[in-house]
DNA sequence: ATGCTACGTCAGTTGACACTTACGTAAGTG
DNA sequence: CACTTACGTAAGTGTCAACTGACGTAGCAT
C-alpha cells in the first residue's frame, strides 16, 4: 500500500498541500487561493491524497477542512527504512565496494 | 533534490530494481533477466535511479555493476520526517514561500 | 422556493512516462 | 583485423496523469 502514497507525494503541489494542512486545518477554497491552478484542479489533488491515506477530511457546513494526517506517512517511512537498513553490515559492505571500484579505476 | 528520487520510486520495477541489487551487485543484463521487460527498459530504470542518486554504478569490462546506495535514501527519510515530524514549522513555511512565489509568477 | 456559496465530478485536451525496435559503442576474443 | 558480448541511446507508440471549463449538488439564508 505504499504505491498510493509515493505516487500522491511525486506531485510538488500535493506536497506543497500536504505542508499547508501539516498543523492546521484549511478548506478546499482556500487552499485553492494559494496555487495558480483552477479550484477543481486542487480538489482533484485532495481527492488523491485522501485515497492515499495521507490526509483527513471533516464537512463543517458547506466547506470541507483538510488536515494532514500523520499515520498516513508512518507506513511509508517504514518501508524506507526497510528498504535500505534492513541488516548491519550493508553500509560496511557497500564503502568496500566503492574502495574496490576507486583502486580498479587506477585512482 | 528530493523529487529525482521520489519519481524514481514511484515505478514499481524500479523498486523491485533497487531491492534486488540492496546486498548484492548485479550487472545490467542479469538485473534485466529477471523482468519480463525488455533490456533496454531497464536500462533505461537503472538511469533514472541513477540520476536520483540512488544506485552507484561500477564498470568491470564490458559488464556495469549496479549497487543500492543507501546515502540515497537519507535525503528522502530527512525529507519525510521533517514533513510531518518538525515541530517549528520551517517546512510549512517554505513550502508557502513556494505557493506564493507560484502565485505571483502567475504559473 | 429562490438564490448563493463552497464544494465535487464529468468530458476533453495536452504533456509526460514506460515501453518497443533499431542502432551505436566500448571492451574483450580468435 | 573481424567478431562477439554487454551495454547505452535514439525514435516512435500507447497509456496515464494533470489540467481547464462546464455542470451537478449539499448546505444555509432570505
Amino acid at each position: 500500500m505504499i504505491e498510493p502514497a509515493l505516487r500522491a507525494l511525486v506531485e510538488p503541489r500535493r506536497r506543497e498541500i500536504l505542508a499547508l494542512i501539516r498543523d492546521r486545518e484549511l478548506a478546499a477554497g482556500e487552499i485553492a487561493t494559494r496555487f495558480s491552478v483552477t479550484r477543481p484542479a486542487i480538489s482533484q489533488h485532495l481527492a488523491v491524497l485522501r485515497e492515499a491515506g495521507l490526509i483527513t477530511e471533516r464537512r463543517a457546513g458547506t466547506r470541507r477542512l483538510y488536515r494532514a494526517r500523520p499515520e498516513g506517512a508512518a507506513e511509508l517511512r517504514t518501508w524506507l527504512a526497510d528498504l535500505w537498513d534492513d541488516g548491519l553490515g550493508r553500509l560496511k559492505d557497500a564503502a568496500e565496494d566503492e574502495a574496490r571500484a576507486d583502486q580498479e579505476a587506477g585512482r
